[in-house]
DNA sequence: TATTTCGGTGTACGCCCGTTCACTGACTAG
DNA sequence: CTAGTCAGTGAACGGGCGTACACCGAAATA
């Protein structure tokens, strides 16, 4: 129970190591084919264990995909925090998300690409936590939505409809960047030039909305 | 080469019967699964044949993947065909085009569904083939979004913008009503109203706009 | 120091897979 | 009537899979 002199939970620190490089392994993994695909034997293999070793961190490669939702979703989670804090700071709150919405795919490419590739995907567990992640997203949209325009009289159903469509625009812009072949900067800034005018075309046409 | 009177072309007609079998048994299975999950055996088994005799008809389960792309494209074809004689027909574009989308949906529900599920999936050549219709789809409706703005100064690159948006929100209605539970009408009612004020959304944006 | 815990090992099992090959027999064509 | 075509058969192969089991040795505990 009580941590040692010598080695404060070496065993420990270990297991979590060897459980980080099963993760990773299958989300290299995933990049090129579909988790459906990817066998417990070749991530074990990938990871440097030996199969029957697996189990000591997970009950299947199901369970795995459910804990590799979570670990992906976490640059997703700063990328919101990162797109309100920017809100405050400076006026245009568009140019921003998308700004900080191609860094984040620039940067964790592989998760996104799990991400969108699993989302629909064929194992039903991972696809119901990515589905739930998603809805939490798009929630917290509306409620900034509803910010947003205070004063105009939008039902929440509307700013529900709205935060959807911006969800699934920008959903829509992250597998098109992805897509992309890499070191063409120029086909990205295209992309996300595109992404942010149909931002812009949303917002240009809640502006003239008159929730009925 | 020329038919006999007894029996003209039985042989080929057999043929392709268990053809479409071994298709229809694929599009059975993919509405649970992942394509790259189901196995050759399996679909052959399913057709009820043995499964050597699946190489008559196909190379390998990629090969039989890419035609079935075809095959589920026929009913989105049919489909803007459709939008598009209605358009002449009646004013309002927007809740013809998804009520149309509404019924294809229910009446096609496993070639939606396995589009939108290999859209992304495992096997890149099935992939491929669905981006290129998809993207066959979106520039067509950049030229019926030309001829509706008419007058406005949009660029075609604006028009491919506001196009691939109206796709990308299309495409999400499309999703969800998969994700719906059957028998739940009201559900479906609820989401195409949805989707139609987003496209009315998207068009009052597009009334606004001015291409810079 | 003696004992327990536990992440990782190695073997072994039965199963399903894709693909090969020689074959059969109904339809086809001359 | 005869020869040829070809969709479908059935046995067999080598290989990867998930998983059970007994085991090891270093870290943790007492």
């Amino acid at each position: 129970m009580t941590e040692h002199a010598s080695g404060p939970g070496v065993r420990a620190e270990r297991k979590e190591r060897t459980r980080q490089k099963l993760l990773d392994a299958t989300l290299h993994l995933v990049t090129t084919r579909s988790l459906a695909s990817v066998s417990l034997r070749e991530v074990a293999r990938d990871a440097g264990i030996v199969p029957t070793a697996f189990y000591r961190h997970f009950d299947s490669m199901d369970a795995l995909g459910v804990e590799l939702v979570d670990e992906c979703m976490r640059p997703l989670r700063q990328m919101t925090r990162n797109a309100r804090r920017g809100t405050s700071s400076r006026g245009d709150i568009i140019a921003g998300t998308v700004e900080i919405l191609g860094r984040q795919v620039r940067e964790h490419p592989a998760q996104f690409q799990f991400l969108t590739r699993e989302r629909y995907g064929g194992v039903a567990a991972v696809r119901r936590a990515i589905a739930m992640e998603l809805r939490l997203f798009t929630s917290e949209l509306s409620v900034d939505l509803a910010r947003l325009t205070a004063g105009a009289d939008w039902s929440s159903e509307d700013l529900e409809m709205a935060a959807d469509l911006m969800v699934a625009a920008m959903l829509n812009t992250v597998l098109q960047l992805l897509e992309l072949d890499r070191r063409h900067s120029e086909d990205e800034q295209r992309l996300l030039s595109a992404s942010e005018r149909q931002l812009r075309l949303i917002a240009l046409g809640m502006a003239s909305w008159r929730s009925s």
